[in-house]
DNA sequence: CCCTTTAATAGTCAGTGCGACTATTAAAGG
DNA sequence: CCTTTAATAGTCGCACTGACTATTAAAGGG
């Protein structure tokens, strides 16, 4: 609270954000990560961020890290959500450092640089994103956790996708993301039955990426919330 | 991130953690408020909380700070988990605070009481929780939508119940938060086909509140998420 | 050009979860 | 003992979903 703090004695904390960026590249979930010059955990991988400065706030810091790490000039339309926020005493064996983790999504992978001060920046597959500094694991972890979760209740998918896409790239978010395979003619019905998920592109558009049929195209939704919801099959043992 | 603050400067930040503690009293939802002495916002109320103190995380602080306003010996059984946190610049006029916000349930209310610093401590209903200090609407009305919406999912809603509890009270805690009234047949029937939501107390035991047939009791299962969830009612205008 | 391959789209069918009800049981209270 | 109150049991039909099969529209190779 701040009632009482007139009372008290207070520490002074460092303040960062962390940012678990995915984006999905050839069928599967990739993270940026940057490689650390200095110690600790120097020469280790770990999630990009930095400092909050004096006159902004996290969500600000986040998408100024975001800019600066991506290399875009123009990230407003990215979603960027804050996870949560990791202050254990002993996370940074040099200071207390109280990190806001945050995390974003990209439609397509714009090849990583050593953007900012970090050594290098690379787009790393989501598995063999292992061994990172800090507290980085447990961090991306989770946030890989909040976004599979978020699938099932909220048009977040299309974050993951260009401004037009396929029905069929939309599945494959879904697919990558939850590591399941997915009825195609099923999740078409379910996704054009949810209303305000997707809206269909109305010039007879069509892409031609393949072979087979041109597909439609469709935009995101205004929808926030899906309802229903779009749940993953049986995420344990159960029937459901 | 925490790679490069060798080589920037960062300023340092108070950080505080602030608690919506709910409880449900006579079918209302109400919320622990503190009434602040010192300027700013003397007089006004406020969500409780404190700042963090140099060996401790936001989740051991708020655990500290749950028992110290409550009044409990033994806070350990209570569900807290943490929101999100509120970093804008200017939310405290005299310096810059970030608070890490947390939800807090607890079974039934025992008497609010001035503990620590606060000049007084109450049980408010939400509906009269208004104009508080700071930006404590804006988390307190964050912390509410967040509870509504676990409830569907998760086998949250036990939490606001004693250990031991009837289908009746549980069904109460779901009215209560969401605001609407639920089929009692279905509500059962749908609690009980949930596998992990709730389990029977063995014996035959059973609770004698007021005139009807007495209920049978039953306890929090182990379950986390609820498969299949237990949607709100319609939370918009269509049919669902 | 035709025929195969590939992928999108359309449609079918049965099981089930759920909303809306009605009926029964077991207590308290006059 | 009869009414009231609340828990528990059971019914019915619709809507959603998983598992399939069928059709359409392109690319590519012979």
């Amino acid at each position: 609270m701040q009632a009482g703090y007139d009372k008290h004695a207070f520490e002074p904390f460092a303040v960062t954000v962390d940012l678990a960026m995915f984006t999905i590249r050839e069928a599967a979930l990739h993270v940026l990560l940057v490689e650390r010059g200095q110690e600790p955990y120097a020469g280790r991988w770990a999630l990009p961020g930095g400092f909050l400065r004096p006159e902004e706030s996290a969500e600000r810091a986040a998408r100024r890290e975001l800019g600066e790490e991506t290399g875009l000039t123009d990230v407003t339309g990215l979603h960027l959500e804050q996870l949560r926020t990791y202050s254990e005493p002993d996370r940074d064996p040099r200071m207390r450092v109280v990190s806001v983790a945050f995390a974003a999504l990209l439609p397509d992978a714009p090849e990583a640089h050593g953007g900012g001060d970090a050594a290098q920046a690379l787009w790393t597959p989501y598995e063999a994103a292992r061994d990172l500094a800090f507290d980085h694991d447990r961090i991306l972890a989770d946030a890989r956790d909040r976004i599979g979760a978020k699938l099932e209740y909220t048009g977040l998918a299309t974050a993951f996708c260009p401004p037009e896409f396929t029905l069929g790239e939309l599945q494959q978010v879904y697919e990558t993301v939850w590591g399941t395979a997915l009825d195609r003619p099923n999740f078409r019905r379910k996704v054009l039955a949810t209303p305000g998920f997707v809206e269909a592109v109305p010039g007879a558009a069509r892409l031609t990426g393949g072979r087979g049929k041109p597909a439609a195209l469709y935009r995101a939704g205004t929808a926030a919330a899906l309802h229903p919801p779009l749940l993953r099959p049986t995420p344990e043992g159960r029937p459901a």
